[in-house]
DNA sequence: CTGCCTTTGAAGCAG
DNA sequence: CTGCTTCAAAGGCAG
């Protein structure tokens, strides 16, 4: 845990102590949040009104072009154009209609409007995504005929003109109202759906975009409680409250979908605001079987993100809570996985254990019945799951097992600012799972997965590396690919990571330098790989390294090469744990050395290496040849 | 097809 | 209380 070593920090309750020192900044972040977000939303308002008048005189423009070859049949539509930009007009104070920039998508700049963090459009793209996403239908340039003098289609002029219509009341009402109505706005979405649908059945031309993947694969986000432009935080109670009551509601999906922004990566990489907070690809943390939140079978499903961003953000408070597992409801929690999809090959159907009439089976029976709720993730786990796609993208590499080495060192490689995101995202996970599973326990996950090899080789003598233990020191990364990665061979790993990702993940230049001062050792330069990987491994991860000094010490002393436990690739905090986290937990330690430079890092710097000096016989080490 | 690899952190268990 | 073990995610890889 990653706490403040010094500076008036303390080692006990790490995690709380950590926590608390974290939720002042996130409140103070919030807060500054906030004021931020409503400044972007004034600007964003007042350049809307500026793209606004510039609109409307294009669109004057435009008409008087026209004007001087009317055609006969166009002037029922041009009446009708007129009206509706009389409309649009008395309507548009925001420029809300933005055709002729997005000529695309008429109508569908929802999401630029509302959401308050873009004051530059950043996000324009990925929102325009989303509603495409969204709702592939709206994706119709309804208003096609309309936009289009060129080919107009007079037959259905007035059905277009209605629509439009419909579209430019609708849309001033939903642009005004929308942080109070949105539900209500959906609705009206849902007619125009209708409408278009409407015209489609006529024949109208439509558009329909290739690029659809899901409608709702990129509403999902890890948080959304940043994200909802109308809607405070909820950290602690993710229940959803009615836009315009106030009230705890029980949401249609659809109507969740828009506190629910855009994961960057499913929309083109564009990077979240929030970074931090975008989990991957509308994934969550709890992958929860399709078709969790109402259908409680994978047939039905229910696009996996948005069940998982539904359950995940269901709280008690909006389902019905059972004590003992909202899993006994068939409510669907992304901690929730059907063994029958995934893990547990011999259990079958858990998810409908209230479906079926309790089928009293054999003893083992039991077990079947209860389904695998997962664990919650840490502070690792999610940030490893928001970075992991970057990582790849920016590697080749494919092996989760080398990209858990690179992400392992970005992890030490961040401040302590930003894990202490992660571990407040974490902590609120686990105060969630708790509140869904009251009566789970981590103890009911033991044994659930196939065995794991570790514990053959419980006495194997110190040289005796078991193959199957990994190496803690070896870089189980392929040699071709380094990118920034762990212990990149020859402490090349100093070398500022050449790649903008390196930059990224280490945002203070001298936290990531301290970082990697922190770990030189570690960085077993071996270029070996998985050659050595299997001599030379560490202890077995089980027993090894720790207590048993006798072991470790043996192995540690006969080699060369040292490989500090620190952080780095392959030590297991279980294993590093004995020598560091309890006096001085190691991530801690750590912590602070990545943290701005100060004296004190400088000292807990020295400090650290001293103990590692004093203790080299904890070291795990790996023979060098 | 199953399990390992790899990472960190949390939690449970054993002594 | 300390130390060890298991599990969480993920995807290529080996058997």
């Amino acid at each position: 845990m990653p706490q403040l070593n010094g500076g008036g920090g303390d080692d006990l309750g790490a995690n709380d102590e950590m926590i608390s020192f974290k939720d002042e900044g996130e409140q103070e972040e919030k807060i500054s949040e906030n004021v931020s977000a409503e400044r972007d939303l004034d600007d964003l308002k007042s350049s809307l009104v500026n793209e606004s008048e510039n609109n409307s005189s294009s669109s004057d423009s435009e008409q008087a072009e026209r004007r001087p070859q009317p055609r006969p049949d166009l002037d029922s539509y041009e009446k009708t154009r007129d009206y509706f930009s009389e409309a649009l007009r008395r309507q548009q104070d925001g420029g809300f209609f933005k055709s002729p920039h997005y000529p695309g998508y008429p109508f569908l700049m929802i999401p630029d409007l509302t959401n308050p963090y873009l004051s530059n459009g950043a996000l324009s793209p990925s929102a325009r995504t989303y509603l495409q996403m969204k709702w592939p239908l709206l994706d119709v340039p309804g208003a096609a005929g309309l936009k289009d003098p060129r080919s107009p289609t007079p037959g259905h002029l007035g059905l277009n003109t209605y629509v439009n219509v419909i579209f430019t009341i609708f849309f001033s009402f939903f642009r005004k109202h929308f942080l109070t109505c949105f539900a209500l706005s959906l609705w009206g979405i849902s007619l125009c759906v209708f409408l278009l649908s409407l015209l489609q059945s006529n024949k109208v031309p439509v558009v329909q975009h290739a690029h659809h993947v899901h409608p709702l694969t990129p509403l999902i986000t890890y948080s959304n409680e940043h994200f909802s432009p109308g809607t405070p935080p909820s950290h602690l109670s993710p229940e959803i409250l009615d836009p315009k009551t106030g009230i705890p509601r029980t949401p249609h999906p659809s109507e969740l979908s828009p506190y629910y922004p855009l994961s960057p990566g499913a929309v083109g990489q564009i990077p979240h605001p929030l970074g931090w907070l975008v989990p991957q690809q509308g994934q969550h943390m709890y992958s929860i079987p399709p078709g969790g939140f109402r259908h409680p079978y994978p047939a039905l499903a229910m696009n996996a993100s948005m069940s998982s961003l539904v359950s995940s953000r269901f709280s008690p408070h909006m389902m019905p809570h059972h004590p003992h597992g909202m899993h006994q409801t068939g409510i669907p929690h992304p901690a929730i996985v059907s063994p029958a999809i995934k893990q547990e090959p011999n259990s079958h159907d858990h998810m409908s254990p209230s479906m079926h009439s309790k089928s009293p089976g054999p003893a083992k029976k039991e077990e079947d019945k209860k389904p695998h709720i997962k664990k919650p993730l840490n502070a690792f786990m999610l940030y490893m799951k928001e970075m992991r796609a970057k990582v790849v993208a920016e590697c080749t590499l494919k092996e989760s097992a080398a990209i858990n080495q690179i992400l392992g060192r970005r992890w030490h490689s961040l401040s302590r600012e930003e894990q202490a995101k992660y571990y407040e995202l974490a902590r609120k996970e686990r105060q969630l799972h708790s509140q869904l599973y009251p009566g789970w326990s981590a103890r009911d996950n033991y044994g659930k997965r196939k065995k794991r090899k570790r514990d053959n080789k419980p006495d194997s003598t110190p040289e005796d590396f078991s193959i199957r233990n990994k190496n803690q020191c070896v870089q189980y990364l392929p040699s071709e690919k380094m990118c920034d990665s762990p212990a990149s061979s020859h402490g090349s790993m100093l070398d500022s990571p050449a790649t903008p990702s390196a930059a990224l993940a280490s945002p203070a230049a001298p936290a990531a330098t301290h970082s990697e001062q922190a770990q030189p050792l570690s960085l077993t330069t071996k270029p070996e790989g998985r050659l050595h990987h299997h001599f030379l491994t560490g202890k077995p991860s089980g027993s090894a390294s720790s207590s048993s000094s006798s072991s470790s010490s043996s192995s540690s002393s006969s080699h060369p090469s040292i490989s500090i436990p620190i952080g780095t690739s392959g030590s297991h905090s279980s294993h590093s744990a004995p020598i560091f986290s309890r006096p001085i937990p190691f991530s801690s330690l750590h912590h602070s050395m990545l943290s701005p430079p100060s004296p004190f890092h400088q000292a807990a710097l020295h400090s650290h290496h001293a103990l590692f000096q004093s203790q080299p016989l904890s070291l795990v080490t790996k023979s060098s040849d």
